[in-house]
DNA sequence: CCACTACGATTACACCTGTAATCTGAATGG
DNA sequence: CCATTCAGATTACAGGTGTAATCGTAGTGG
């Protein structure tokens, strides 16, 4: 084991993708492409963060291939080169992998100790698991 | 929502723990107290360290909260003050909040498409929700 | 008693990350 | 045509992280 593959979020893209730079990510996931000015109008409220801050993010995005650029007229729009269910699998598997030895099931087990797991939840999960075994 | 009560790993040590200390923390938790030669023991292998990064990532373990030591000769005798589950907790939490908006079951449908999950994982997962439902 | 050794402590240093100011060049209003 | 403005690019800089060499000191073998 530990065969590190390195193949984190998909194929696009081998570099890391940090937190802040994560939060730009999110925004670009729901609604893409967009331009510098409109990433940050989504996140600069939540993060409190200003222009120049978003417009180094999108920069080392696009410099970790996670990114594209599209030039719009004197400004870019950007649209994401990986999929967030890339991303999130590859994070998830990542935890899963440092933290359970690769088992889900101790990751559940920690989530409904902590109710982070509602009825609903486990509801949900049941019907997945069913859908699983067929 | 977003209600980050930054309590991270437990009350002992607000500080988060790095990838590299948390290779020596899992070592001191397999088996405790230990000192630095039988931390490096069983980590340098693995991750192709020499004793002076032990020493070091040991010393910040110390300084975050996170290990006591307890002088024992001239050597120090290295305990964790987090406990693992906690740790293992922290992180989970914050990988399902972050990813997936707090809810488990999106992560399990994930690790589910990954293949991340065995038959046996399937069984026990069950085995967990059954009892969570008592 | 002293040179050596085995520790922890201190210092180092490059890279990443969060956060931002400043520079530069192009579009635009007058 | 020129000054202003607005976008991206460049530079900055402190703190964290990975990785380690070096320092100082306390026992230990001779």
């Amino acid at each position: 084991m530990t065969t590190r593959v390195e193949d984190q979020q998909g194929e696009a893209g081998g570099e890391r993708i940090s937190d802040a730079e994560h939060a730009v990510m999110e925004a670009l996931w729901k609604h893409s492409p967009q331009t510098a000015a409109e990433v940050c109008e989504t996140v600069c409220k939540d993060r409190g963060w200003s222009m120049p801050t978003v417009k180094t993010l999108l920069s080392r995005l696009v410099q970790k291939g996670a990114l594209a650029t599209q030039p719009d007229g004197r400004r870019f729009l950007y649209t994401p080169l990986i999929a967030r269910s890339a991303y999130v699998g590859g994070e998830s598997r990542r935890l899963v992998d440092r933290l359970f030895g690769g088992r889900a099931a101790p990751l559940l087990a920690h989530l409904a100790q902590e109710e982070a797991l509602s009825q609903d939840d486990i509801a949900e999960i049941e019907r997945l698991l069913r859908e699983m075994k067929k």
